[in-house]
DNA sequence: CCACATCATGGGAACGTTACCGCGAATGCT
DNA sequence: AGCATTCGCGGTAACGTTCCCATGATGTGG
């Protein structure tokens, strides 16, 4: 880096340069409004003479919008949240936002210090995946928000953007009922966690339709780590049981965790297990077996949750709750057995 | 969120609150200089009685510091870069800054959009990884830069931040020779890449400090992807060969897509084939054997090429070039033959 | 040919903050 | 006591932009 410091040039020097004042000049630079032809031609040739570039901070200071936008996550370093991140990065700089991003680690003081941060930058907007429980801070002088994730909808009156869990479920289970597993076992989060619930009345639901008793699920709780869907599973497979064993796990970390545990005590999936993941993480995909689940769509949750922000910023009141369906990503870690036992269970079958 | 658009308060509100002038409101609100304490008190009362909060904006554009940083990297998707990203982030945060984070998808035009952005911005400085090999405009008006990456190392005039090929090349190869690999084949990234002639370089002069003719290593180039890596291997799979088949390669998918190869034609890893990677992704840890990997300290390198950009914003002229060591991930993908043949070439075990 | 509308341009204020300067009071020193 | 120095504080300018309003020039219609 050569020559440092030259003064970065102000539309006042484009102005001195074209030969106008600065009111022409940032006229003919906004682009419309009554402006000659001939002028408009100068003040931009003086402007790429002098190498001008419009000042953010002194745009946002005038207008109140700083265009940038902020985005609160967990963690950037989790495969999901980064394609979250990317999501909403693109969508905002295709209307030429910026997006400010900071990672919580789930600690609710990290999360206002972060939220803290953002109000004094003065974002336009954040996109915030709640830790905390409690957001009156950030209501006191309406900074825009749309929250992100199923932990949004403990709160009523901010707009959300999610993955489709009951569309996720049904997924899951029409594909392992149309592999001929009818009642999968699940590796569960821990309690009083939201996910788990909706996960859980989602099972339910097409357990009825199925004519199939919720109750003879077998259910494993777990931390949604590897850790904890491998202790999940460790206890699932201590059980006693016959046949095949199938496990929906509500979270790839888990579903991979469930993995290692069969393998530790010599059984083989999906010879004598069959596991269905739920997430999407790429990690999935280099697991032998290839791990089968049901992909949230991180990266357009991360763009609507911009559209969505953008409404908030143009007091479009119009408060959303918007779930985004889920897609099933089919590799080797369930066995197909629809051949081999007859379908005891009527319209099971259904896809 | 409730009662929207109140105006936020500024620091004249503060000072109406306090009875005292906005200069004095600002003394105290900076902590220092030349204030009695009772005003500094009351003053601070007001502040967080009517909820006031530093307008940065306004700050940076009296001052010409903004606060922020900006990171270009080509896909905050990818683990590593996610990880450098949250180095940088945590570090800069610990500084009071926040960071502006942008993909460049490994496509020059976009790297340049995003560096206008960041121009436009004002922020203080930027770490990129650099993807085009003009930068001329970056120069123009100094914007303090850091680049990162190996590619960062064309660039004779700039700082940069990367990790340390040789060392990681050498304890790579360290570890096979301890595991009796005396002489493993490699695959490596596209020819006329930086990383690839730094990574050739190193096992060169691994080899003859160890009296190996660098000749005899079978080499076999792909994309750095997961199929770049399976084509490679199944290529030097076809060639005749006696015994195991050490594998050094020079990026984790890679990695991962030659054991893949391994898998296809009905081969075992480890016991007919090692596999050594290089990057340290997360997925190497769920595949199957786990993958020995030489990692890269992503959020190190995160971490230390924002201290380094902090410099170059405060003059400290002292351009450096930074090297971050890489660390053994011991996992399952290696055989150990140490003990099954002699060591035929002298200094081989050393550690 | 004059009244009036239209239009390009310039002047100035404002966004919120901090740095500088100056003023009056209090304190220290001889 | 008288003078110098320090200290706390207020006023004002400036950062770069945009918006509003005024001004003068030009065009239009009666």
């Amino acid at each position: 880096m050569g020559q440092s410091r030259t003064r970065r040039p102000t539309i006042i020097d484009v102005a001195e340069r074209a030969g106008v004042s600065k009111s022409t000049a940032a006229r003919a630079l906004a682009g419309s409004s009554n402006i000659t032809d001939e002028t408009r031609e100068r003040v931009v040739a003086a402007a790429t003479a002098v190498g001008y570039e419009r000042n953010h901070l002194a745009v946002g200071m005038r207008s109140g919008r700083s265009g940038m936008l902020g985005l609160v996550i967990p963690d950037i370093t989790n495969p999901f949240w980064a394609d979250v991140a990317r999501g909403a990065q693109d969508r905002a700089a295709r209307a030429g936002a910026s997006l400010l991003v900071f990672s919580s680690d789930w600690d609710p003081e990290a999360e206002a210090t972060h939220l803290k941060t953002l109000r004094r930058a003065r974002v336009d907007g954040a996109i915030v995946n709640p830790v905390s429980d409690n957001f009156d801070d950030l209501d006191r002088f309406g900074l825009p928000c749309v929250f992100i994730g199923s932990s949004a909808e403990r709160f009523p009156d901010v707009s959300s953007v999610g993955s489709d869990i009951a569309q996720a479920v049904r997924l899951g289970l029409d594909h392992l009922v149309a592999k001929g597993h009818m009642a999968p076992a699940l590796i569960l989060g821990p309690k009083s966690r939201l996910a788990r619930a909706r996960f859980l009345r989602a099972v339910h639901e097409h357990c009825i339709e199925r004519d199939v008793d919720p109750a003879i699920l077998a259910i494993e709780d777990g931390e949604y780590t590897v850790e904890g869907g491998r202790l999940a599973m460790r206890r699932l497979l201590d059980q006693p049981r016959v046949g095949h064993l199938a496990v929906f796990a509500a979270n790839d970390m888990m579903a991979l965790g469930a993995m290692m545990a069969v393998r530790d005590v010599g059984l083989d999936c999906p010879r004598d297990v069959s596991i269905l993941g739920f997430d999407g993480i790429p990690s999935g995909e280099f697991a032998w077996p290839g791990l089968t689940t049901v992909a949230k769509p991180g990266r357009d949750i991360g763009e609507r949750a911009v559209e969505s922000l953008f409404d908030e910023i143009q007091h479009k009141p119009e408060h959303r709750r918007i779930y985004m369906p889920c897609r099933l990503m089919e590799r080797g870690s369930l066995a197909d057995l629809s051949a081999e036992s007859p379908k005891r269970v009527a319209g099971a079958g259904r896809v």
